[in-house]
DNA sequence: AACGTTGCCTACAACGTTGTAGAAACGAGG
DNA sequence: CCTCGTTTCTACAACGTTGTAGGCAACGTT
């Protein structure tokens, strides 16, 4: 049996309001009726109906995190980091996972938030500034770069400065055939699009060219998709001697694949990712990669939507930039 | 800004009931009626309050999957199929990661219930049939077997068959001096506690000596606890030539162990794990391993679930069980 | 013509909570 | 004893939705 705070006052002997103060804190009660109330409580058992709090106060202490793929570690590790920062303002995480697709996106961004949530930190692939621009309400934070001078707060990490120095200790290791794999349709992913580009920068920089033929594209960013475009960079004759996986998964599955075709990592063909996914730290050998700050991730993300919630709604959409630094191990490193 | 029924209501000049007819599916209602509401509802972009709607109907739309960490993978592969199962009635899955405390546990299983989720689907670590007992309301499904014969529907798997089926895997290799890692205190881990059961049972069976020294704990299951396990047993000395370790992530911390101690993986000692998660289809070498039918057990759980919010509500607890097979891979055959 | 049936629609109340307004009790100061 | 301010508590309304009960036409049947 549930109760409600009609139950709590009837045994309390107090009007519905009065219990409501006592669970709310409200200071003027006298420490006597405050006891009564407390002991009642506990009695029955009582917890407050969120869903009626919510349609009375407008706020229900729940936010959404809205990732792509749960089974992309990257994204389950970030989820936590998010369950933890958001724990610091009192809400709970609902999590939910959209797939990535542009329309699943557009349901969740536009769905997920009808009066259930107060607020959305969103981490959208496929997601255009145009299917941003007809939501009015709930505060979102966006994730990643995706939607482009979109309308609300995001959190970002510097992409292209991170592709740029990983490339450069690549090339620092006297690589000369260094290898991509990740990009994608430019519409697809923005990630890939600016990794990419750092890419490019630290090769003109080094004062290598920049061959179509060791730019492999990868529709998804799962083992399997890095596994497979290895296998294409190694069958089409190109032989790098080191290779830039757009994250870590796809590292993951390069190694494979290189396992595979017999070749020594690093000896052979030096392997480095992005995202600093936990496997890496175990993987044979371990992967020398771009280490975003994640929980500095979260925690901004977090704190930009109290803002929102608590500030002004419409103030103007503000940008912050998250920490990274490079994590080598054996991959790109003879023990 | 937000729209309620009102606002729809009087712009197409009928009354509020008429449109959340509408919204709802009524049949009797003209079509040219309809189609005017419809066209409102478009205009103003008009969505429900879900607030407003459970607090009438006393249902949100909404379930709770509820797991101890989302970046151990398998929960992570798991929670994407029960989104999937989910989805098919209707239903929006909140994801809450407890942490796997006791303490933690109880607060989710009694607080995150609060009128907001229609039922929840709980894989505990650490929670006890007491913890459970004070619960009333909120209908909930377990997955695996910490509580026993708890009060609750939930979704089990044969643990101590698998475990006996792959040890004797190993033992059919020709394997006698077999480990086991991933041992916890019996108030732990019940998963813990099956596994060794059918573990022991398939060395009995085989006419091996149980040895205390070929079994190692392990405080969590992460990939480190699995490295320093097998760190642990190459260090005492006892010699292994097969270990058991009771999940994939253990597993490829023994892996990296072995890998770093020189040994080579089968040929020295053959490993398997258990959960066959993504990451063991890619690791070097493969992963051999138990692969429980996680798209059964999500779509078994969410079937339960839905039984229980449509029906009897007092109806004895149904224990469902979910199938499993071997995925035999590189760890354990010779290519 | 009178009647019942059906289709379509509306008014009202209720879900459990909290904000507002104000009443009752009390103490301090004149 | 009266007045005033403070503390403590209560009654009422409202948040947005849907179930219930019922009204009004239009129709077919007697």
């Amino acid at each position: 049996m549930r109760h409600r705070l009609k139950d709590v006052a009837e045994r309390a002997g107090v009007s519905v309001k009065t219990v409501s103060n006592v669970v709310n804190g409200y200071v003027h009660v006298r420490p006597d009726t405050r006891a009564r109330v407390e002991e009642a409580i506990a009695e029955l058992n009582y917890r407050p109906n969120l869903s009626a709090r919510h349609l009375r106060k407008g706020r229900t202490g729940v936010i959404a995190l809205a990732v792509p793929e749960l089974d992309i570690p990257y994204f389950a590790e970030l989820a936590r980091y998010v369950v933890t920062a958001a724990a610091d303002f009192g809400w709970t995480v609902l999590i939910d996972q959209t797939g990535g697709g542009r329309e699943q996106e557009r349901v969740v961004a536009s769905g997920i938030t009808d009066h259930l949530i107060d607020g959305l930190i969103f981490s959208p692939l496929a997601l255009t500034a145009e299917d941003l621009a007809g939501l009015d309400g709930t505060p979102m934070v966006l994730l990643g770069e995706r939607v482009d001078h979109g309308p609300a707060d995001r959190v970002v990490i510097d992409n292209v400065g991170a592709a740029r120095e990983i490339t450069a200790h690549l090339v620092g290791l006297g690589r000369r055939r260094i290898a991509a794999i990740g990009s994608q349709r430019t519409d697809e992913g923005a990630s890939a699009r600016l990794r990419l580009a750092g890419y490019a920068d630290a090769l003109r920089a080094a004062g290598l060219d920049y061959d179509e033929a060791l730019v492999a594209p990868a529709p998804a960013w799962h083992r399997a998709d890095g596994a497979a475009a290895m296998r294409g960079l190694l069958t089409s004759g190109v032989r790098p001697d080191a290779v830039f996986c757009f994250n870590d998964t796809l590292a993951l599955g390069a190694l494979r694949a290189l396992h595979e075709a017999g070749l020594r990592v690093p000896e052979d063909v030096a392997v480095v990712g992005f995202d600093d996914i936990e496997d890496g730290r175990f993987s044979i050998p371990t992967l020398s990669t771009v280490a975003p700050d994640k929980a500095q991730i979260a925690r901004l993300a977090v704190e930009l939507l109290a803002n929102r919630l608590d500030g002004d709604r419409t103030a103007p959409a503000r940008e912050l930039s998250a920490p990274y630094r490079l994590e080598l191990r054996e991959s790109t490193q003879t023990p």
